[in-house]
Parts: structure tokens; sequence; C-alpha cells
DNA sequence: CTCTTACTAGACCGGTCTGTATAATAACCG
DNA sequence: CGGTTATTATACAGACCGGTCTAGTAAGAG
């Protein structure tokens, strides 16, 4: 049986962008099918799993919108240094763009809503799968110990990305891209 | 006028405890007053600003006690290796005690009380009073552009923070100690 | 003892939260 | 046409939210 309508499409990615700004308990349901203009009586037909299931396949879907577009940055650029250069600097412009709002939509969810199980779980899930693509590519490049340097990659991307959000200022994650730099040459 | 009992202080470092655990929007004040064994008319008494002014006080406090533990931990170490190994080291423990439940005191609030002014400029205070001792220790020790290196450092920590507690894992906060290490010395 | 001030008890407000009813509508299938 | 399934409307339950209010207790000052 075929889908019929794009609700649940729209649901899910009205939450995803009020979860990442506000934070999972800072985002009502109600808020969610207001914004989104989204017909209340069918939030539990789509997600009989509640908030718990609206939050967890919202953070599937940015996972993976996030890995193809680490993904493409890392082939698209010649090395590593200039795939972190691309990545921090568009979460930069991204992020001014919205007024200092909008945070990472994995990490602000795993931040407060890890006692939903669900939700964590989706969170792990998206954050391991970021870790491998980025490892992929920096053991390609010949970078020693790939996967404790991939790992602090995404912490710092993570961290600066909060830092700046925080501080509503772009500079904690220019200040990584060149800061991290020389760990990312082959000659390191 | 003295203070005649130390509710304000209880009240203070239950709310503390619970806002690092469950977040911002996550903790109640109900639940504050239950779990510390506080008297509720109180509450608003000496926090007139309310759930803001709790969790902005929290985190002042909360800041400035990061700020020495670290502070301490670049002093008590000959290099600045051994202090991110100490911190990290120390970070890991505590998470793994807590069964990965408490986060940073002050990125758990900065993540989910973003909208709240006071509790975001508190958070923003914080980490600049945090990169500020940093740097210090970092340009002592003769290390190029400490400015960015220190954002970096909080950074990576942050996010290994949020990583770990996230997995359910120690091993991004090791991860960053170790290779976060090359750019922490001398010769680099 | 009296008076002032610091503090607490605890009920209560309107509002919002997630989640659940029941029933109506709308499309496809035979 | 009838029947099945997909989807939505709407009202509401029950709990909890942050915050306010009034009344009162108790400790120090004079």
């Amino acid at each position: 049986m075929p889908r019929r309508t794009d609700t649940r499409d729209r649901t899910l990615r009205t939450a995803a962008e009020l979860f990442r700004t506000h934070g999972y308990h800072g985002t009502g349901l109600n808020q969610v099918v207001a914004e989104g203009g989204l017909p209340k009586g069918s939030l539990y037909f789509h997600f009989p799993g509640g908030k718990e299931q609206l939050a967890a396949e919202a953070v599937g879907l940015a996972g993976a919108e996030v890995c193809a577009w680490v993904d493409r940055a890392f082939t698209e650029t010649p090395d590593a240094v200039g795939a972190l250069a691309a990545i921090t600097g568009f979460l930069a412009d991204e992020l001014a763009a919205s007024g200092f709002r909008r945070g990472c939509p994995i990490g602000t969810l795993a931040q407060d809503a890890g006692d939903a199980e669900p939700v964590r779980a989706a969170c792990a899930e998206a954050f391991r799968a970021w870790h491998g693509v980025v490892r992929g590519h920096l053991a390609r490049h010949g970078l020693p110990d790939p996967d404790a340097l991939a790992t602090t990659f995404l912490a710092a991307v993570e961290g600066a990305q909060l830092l700046s959000r925080n501080q509503r200022d772009t500079a904690p994650l220019r200040a990584v891209a060149t800061a991290l730099a020389p760990l990312l040459r082959k000659d390191s």
C-alpha cells in the first residue's frame, strides 16, 4: 500500500528543524504541528512511538544527510585540511545565517535527550557513521592513527559548534580549522 | 544582615547537579525541590528571577570550579600534554562513575538553554574564563598561537565529553588526549 | 519583651505537556 | 456500487510546568 500524502515526511522535517533549535525537551509536539501546519490527528498515526520515535527518526534523517555531505566535502577537496576548512566554513556560515540559533541536529539532541533511549541510540548511530566516513578518508590520505584522529576531528567540530553558537561568534569554528590543520598534513 | 540558613546554597548545588544531568528544559523546579529536600516556599525568595536565575547562578558556580580545577591541572603537571591527559582522564572517570549520565555543567546548559538569555550569557562567560586560563598556560609553555589553540583545546574536550556520554564509552575522551598531544609539544 | 527581618509552608493559578479517545473523510479496489 | 484501508479532525484526559500568593515561623536586634 503506497503512501498517499507527504505528511509524515513534512512532520519529520519540521521536527528536525525545531529540535536542532530548541532541543528535545524544549520542543513541544503542539509546536511542531503548529509550525509545520500539520494535521495533529495524524501525529500518532505516523509515529505511534510518540515524541521519542519522532526525534529518533529525525536524527536518523539528519545523520544520513550529514554523512553524505561530509563525504562530499572530502572527495571534492584535495586533502584533509581543505575538507576541514570547507566543513567548518559551511557550518559557520549556516550558523551565522540562522542568527546563531540552529545547532547541530545530532549534537543538540545527544545532549538533552540522553534519557530517551531511542533518541540516544539514534544519535550514537549517527555519530558512529559520521566517524566512519571521516576515518576512511583520513586513512585514504595516509594519516597515522586515523581512528583517534577522526574522533578528535568530530569532537572538535562538535565542540566548536557548541562554542560558536553559545558565544554568537564564528571564531571558535575558524580557530579549530586553523589549529587542527597540522594534524591533518601527511608530514605531521 | 547575614544569611541564617544554607538553603540557597543547597538549592544551587542540587539544581546544578540536575541541570548537568537532564538539561535545562529537562529539569523541573519541583524536581529540584524534591531531590534536595528543599523548601519550595523559599525558591522564589532566594531566586526571584526564577528558573533562569537559578540556572545562570548554577553555571557561574560550576564555571568557577572548573576554572580553578583546570588551572590546578596545568600547574601540577610539567607540560601541556600532561595537563590535557589529566583533564580528560578525570572527566572520563567521573563520567563513567555516574553511569554516563552527568555531562559538563556548562556545555549541557549551553546547548539547550540558548533561548534563556541570562543562562546563555552565564555559559558564555564561563567558557570565556575557562579559555583564558588555558590560553595563559599554553602561552607560558611557549606554544604558538595560544588563543586558537586554547579554543581548540576547549572545543575538543567539550565535544569529547558529548561523544563519550552519548556513546557510553570513554574512548572519545582518551582519543582526544592522544591525538591532540602533538599540538601541545613545543617542537610542533 | 518587642519588633524587624530572614525565611518557610503549602495551596493554588493558568497554561502546556504528551498521549488517547472516537469518528469522520478520502482514496483506491473489486 | 460496496468495502477496505489510509488519513485526518477534534475533543479531551491526566499530569506537570513555572510562578504567585498569603500566612506564618523563628532568629537576631534593641
